[in-house]
RNA sequence: GCCACCUUAGCUCAGUGGUAGAGCAACGCUUUCGUAAAGCGUAGGUCGUCGGUUCAAAUCCGACAGGUGGCUCCA
């Protein structure tokens, strides 16, 4: 007899060599028919298997979270039989779970896999799912003599370089090799899975898409197919329907639905912002504005461009090249006027500026500075420039000209715990001003291509370190994912569809100052390097409207709504009124037009609603003799007739 | 940059080798209208660009540009 323990503290014998499903079996049939998988001493493992004396012991239902990445990985394997049964010549790489389903990695020595197949895909894994077979996990040997390991190199052409690399890495590491079988399909896994293809009904093909063996550009090209599994026919539509309202807020439709901004193929990556859109733009820096003088922050202004030069001193040069614009001369032979020489070197070649804190550090060394002005608070909304590969550019969110509500903070050592704790607070209450309060921390520490010393990075990951565990802030973290220059704590903040955007970065920096010979006179008398903080909150302003733009939908809050109010007059009898209620409510300072085109009501109502316009007012023959108004809130309906300052009473609490 | 797909009127899209189409938007006229689409009419396109095949190309082929979905997730 073995003993195991239960969630709830209490103890369960079983006899010898019992597994988690007879463990199941032991509690209640019920539970043995809806348990996925077990979770063993902390680990997630088959039902199948054996359970040690004395372990822990939980088992899981598809209510239990890690259920679905059992679930998603089953899937896998079903799919990699679908596209073997279609595909002959396709050799399986690795197929693991993602956040929103999973995907199989594909070497495809000729043809193509393209959304197209997904029906005969599909069908075939209906097949699998319905045929019901059991999922066997086999435990195997090195070597042809072992039955599996021999079925599994056959089963895809016998010659499959990717899975004897996968094998040999197993072996180098001296881990267990083991396989999974279901029907007559086998392939290297190390589990656990669902008991049988039966749970696997509820699943879809997503997308298809390319990637490298090894995520190695140099690597063998393989096609990546992507699916999502869920429990239940329910859960897959809620996801499918969940697609479609992400689709329906695409910043990208929307931005050109509203006249926000749009893209121009002359200008790739660098949007073009239409008078609504550049609206909002100025009155998210206008907000972050009003709020760095809160904080005692001196904006800036520094150039686009600065010479090369500038950019090997700090650092961008060796390490940020790659995303850099360059500044090259066109001029005309001296000979023959008519030819045009391309691509001449300047004799002081120049570079546009990718981030602008160069500009600041040259600010900052025109004159000495004393500790008696530190913290010293150096904003600016920066403009800068960044080359993006093609293929990642992507509306508002990846651009290759954005502006950072950027600031870099000197101070001193003993400063830098209160900095970062003063911005902690301050980003945080900035987001909850657009409703965004869900946010999650990062701290990311020193990556491969990096400078300074080991010393000082220590040095500036445990200040971050320290600062974020007084304060209690939870947070994950991230090896190696720093800025060359310095550790970071980024921000990630939660929308409404519950996507997770990365936005606001605190970034400590020991190196910069030193390469710039930046110093101050401290209370000693003496000369010190000062510490410098970047930041950025909105981080890149066009892109944070872009998010703005998904969370609300495009229905702004009424302080960010580019047009406020639409008045819209019954018929052309009553354009003279609407134009003086125009007149009132410009005067209360609202953001107000008039719809003057011949159109019924209905139609402008219609409009005014398409555009997302927070209140329509309209106005005929009743309001012009009464001297009022009739309200229509884009939120709540129709609010009926009444008084002006009634109205714009209703309004106080929204004014910003 | 790499893989797949896409590019036809301002927008959304139809048109698979033989004289370029629809809806919406725009403009004009009629209508003067009460809370999500009044009616009629007009105008608008070297079919992304360049090259090739063909008697003939939006359509077939190639190159380039731009766009869309991916390219971190390691059995």
């Amino acid at each position: 007899m073995i003993s195991v323990k239960l969630p709830d503290g209490s103890a369960k014998e079983l006899s010898d060599g019992a597994s988690a499903a007879d463990l199941a079996k032991s509690i209640s049939d019920g539970l043995a028919r809806v348990a996925v998988a077990a979770k063993v001493n902390g680990a997630v493992v088959d039902l199948q298997l054996e359970l040690p004396d004395g372990a822990e012991v939980a088992i899981l239902t598809k209510k239990d979270a890690e259920s679905l990445e059992v679930l998603r990985h089953s899937a896998a394997h079903m799919m990699a039989d679908a596209i073997l049964r279609i595909f002959p010549k396709a050799q399986l790489t690795i197929g693991p779970v993602v956040d929103e389903g999973f995907y199989y990695d594909i070497y495809l020595p000729e043809g193509k896999i393209t959304p197209d197949d997904f029906p005969a895909i599909e069908a075939e894994m209906k097949k699998i799912a319905k045929a019901g077979h059991p999922f066997v996990r086999c435990v195997s040997g090195y070597d042809d003599a072992n039955e599996h390991y021999a079925r599994y190199k056959a089963i895809d052409g016998g010659s499959n370089k990717f899975k004897q690399e996968l094998v040999e890495g197993i072996k180098e590491r001296g881990e267990t090799l083991t396989f999974y079988k279901h029907g007559d399909f086998i392939d290297l896994c190390r589990g656990p899975h669902v008991p049988d293809t039966s749970w696997l009904k509820h699943v879809k093909l997503t997308k298809v898409s390319g990637s490298y063996w090894r995520a190695d550009a140099e690597k063998e090209q393989l096609v990546r197919v992507y699916g999502t599994a869920f429990f239940s026919k329910t859960e897959l539509e809620d996801y499918f329907k969940f697609l479609e309202e992400a689709r329906k807020r695409d910043h990208r439709v929307l931005g050109e639905q509203l006249e926000l901004f749009f893209m121009d193929e002359d200008a790739p990556g660098f949007p073009f912002f239409y008078p609504k859109g550049a609206m909002i733009w100025n009155l998210l820096v206008d907000f972050m504005r009003s709020n760095l003088r809160k904080r005692d922050y001196k904006e800036v202004k520094t150039p686009l461009v600065l010479s090369e030069h500038m950019w090997h001193t700090s650092g961008h040069y060796d390490n940020y090249l790659e995303n850099m614009f360059f500044t090259k001369m066109k001029l005309r032979d001296e000979k023959d006027p008519s030819k045009i020489n391309q691509n001449v070197e300047e004799d002081r070649p120049m570079a546009v500026k990718p981030m602008n804190c160069p500009g600041h550090l040259m600010l900052y060394r025109t004159r000495l500075h004393s500790h008696n002005e530190f913290p010293l608070r150096f904003g600016e909304m920066g403009l800068v420039h960044r080359r993006e590969l093609s293929g990642v550019r992507h509306g508002l969110f990846r651009v290759q000209a954005f502006t950072q509500d950027d600031a870099h903070h000197f101070c001193t050592p003993d400063q830098v715990k209160g900095e970062i704790a003063l911005l902690i607070e301050f980003f945080k209450e900035i987001y909850g001003a657009f409703g965004l309060n869900d946010v999650h921390i990062e701290l990311s520490t020193k990556p491969e291509k990096a400078i300074g010393s080991a010393e000082v990075w220590e040095k500036a990951e445990s200040a971050l370190k320290e600062t974020l565990d007084e304060k209690g802030i939870k947070y994950q973290l991230n090896e190696g994912d720093g800025a060359f220059y310095g550790p970071k704590i980024d921000f990630h903040i939660r929308d409404s569809l519950n996507r997770s955007w990365q936005c606001g970065t605190i970034q400590l920096d020991f190196s910069m100052p030193e390469r710039f010979k930046l110093a101050y006179i401290g209370a000693d008398g003496q000369r010190h390097t000062p510490v410098m903080i970047h930041r950025a909150c909105y981080g890149s302003v066009e892109r944070f409207m872009g998010i703005l733009i998904e969370h609300f939908a495009g229905a702004f809050p009424l302080w960010l709504a580019p047009v406020q109010v639409q008045i819209l007059p019954v018929s052309e009898k009553f354009v003279d009124y609407a134009k003086q209620v125009h007149a009132k409510l410009v005067e209360f300072g609202l953001r107000s037009e008039v719809n003057l085109k011949d159109d019924r009501v209905g139609y402008k109502i219609r409009e005014a609603s398409l555009q997302k316009i927070p209140y329509a007012i309209v106005v005929g023959e009743k309001e012009q003799e009464a001297q009022s108004i009739n309200v229509r809130s884009r939120d709540k309906g129709e609010l009926g007739e009444m008084q002006m300052d009634q109205f714009l009473e209703s309004l106080e609490e929204w004014k910003k």
